[in-house]
DNA sequence: GTGAAAAATGAATCACTCTTCAAATTAGAA
DNA sequence: TTCTAATTTGAAGAGTGATTCATTTTTCAC
């Protein structure tokens, strides 16, 4: 798992301009060319994800996310062109995070039973620390529909090709790999919810009961008929 | 499955005033005395369900409901206290809509599997009559948060309820059945997502991929090592 | 048929906050 | 040290749309 969410754009945590096909000069948010610059912009991001997980986006002010940086209200115009345009960045700033956080562990597992549980555990205690990120990446789908829809199109992706990958190594079953992948997805998502965001349960144990459900799914130890009834 | 999502009140569809301790009169949403008053309730509440479902909350207008319902503005005063009062009933008149129409599948399956099947096939079926669910549903985690909170709660409430019961009965094997509850319903809530809202592809495939994900989970046919590696 | 309650009307109000801007301050290369 | 570009400042502007209200129209019990 792990592949849960957030991670809609490649890579570009700190964004660097992508050349478009020949419109306006890179525009994607100033860039600043000091270290002051960077400070300041740094400290917008971290008081953006505070306002917006706490009062979602609309409620959430500019001139609270101003004061919470220390900055003045106009300062904010220098380093983002609106609101929505940081809010957008904040998505692709926290997806960065993630994945820089989880992906490790995923890598390191010896087979895809092993990947799924221990990128779950990552993610979870990723979800402790960042709780902010649902309200965030859940409000996406207003403020930024496409960031949404691709984020988990992609995330989905990689869990279908991760699966497919260890099908073909005989490591677990065949079948629908985007079926398979989206209801993985889905799982992780609402235990990241239950236990990461709203609960401190053992994480540990969260993700090992996951991990047989995932494994073995409902069925009796031994029996397989289908129709018990 | 078909356990989902929306639902969060017990019933309370066409809400019932309830007693509070003794302060303001029956104030929940108005309720219209003539024939002519319901009519003109429905009206804004599925001009709502456009409404909001198209654009969000924030950008849904109240000037927007009114026309689409074919009334005046001011009309909207008579029936709602304000904009989020209109979006909470909203919620709530879902909800009741998607429980009416998937339990009665649930309650006539033989199984618990079959159970979960027949309600998933349900609720897809049900989430493409009304593609605009999931945004009024998500974004109530902004406009009422405790709706939101309460409405997964319940829904995973009650698939619990039927897990332990089936595990008892010895139809499917035991475990920790908040976990398991938790996971089933975030795997309906994306397959919803992705195969009800997003897609076209034949209900029927999903929910028999998904139902065979969660009768034996991704292990191979016969093996049962846990190290494959 | 009559009258009081219910419902409908829509222009005007009003609060809210995002965004702009001209001027002041600071950083850093030459 | 000097000078230009980068950065900061915060009060004022402006657009938006939720909500109010006095009045008119409709409903329906008696």
């Amino acid at each position: 798992m792990a592949e849960t969410r957030i991670s809609p754009a490649p890579s570009a945590a700190t964004a660097a301009p992508q050349p478009e096909t020949a419109a306006p000069p890179p525009r994607p948010s100033k860039v600043p060319k000091t270290e002051r610059g960077r400070r300041t912009l740094r400290a917008l991001l971290n008081a953006a994800a505070e306002e917006f997980g706490e009062k979602g986006f609309h409620d959430a002010a500019i001139s609270q996310i101003t004061a919470r940086a220390g900055v003045a209200t106009g300062s904010f115009y220098v380093y983002f062109d609106s609101k929505e345009a940081i809010f957008q960045a904040l998505v692709r700033d926290l997806s960065g995070q993630v994945k820089d956080f989880v992906g490790p562990s995923i890598a390191a597992a010896p087979n895809q039973l092993a990947a799924e549980q221990a990128g779950q555990l990552a993610y979870l205690n990723f979800v402790r620390q960042h709780k902010e990120i649902y309200r965030i990446i859940d409000e996406s789908e207003f403020v930024d529909p496409a960031a949404y829809r691709e984020h988990y199109t992609n995330s989905a992706a990689r869990i279908a090709a991760r699966l497919e990958a260890a099908a073909q190594r005989g490591e677990i079953s065949g079948g629908d790999s985007e079926v398979r992948a989206w209801a993985i997805m889905g799982m992780n998502v609402f235990l990241g919810l239950r236990f990461g965001v709203w609960g401190d349960e053992a994480p540990e144990a969260v993700v090992q009961e996951a991990g047989r459900l995932l494994a073995h799914g409902l069925s009796t130890p031994r029996a397989n008929g289908e129709e018990p009834a």
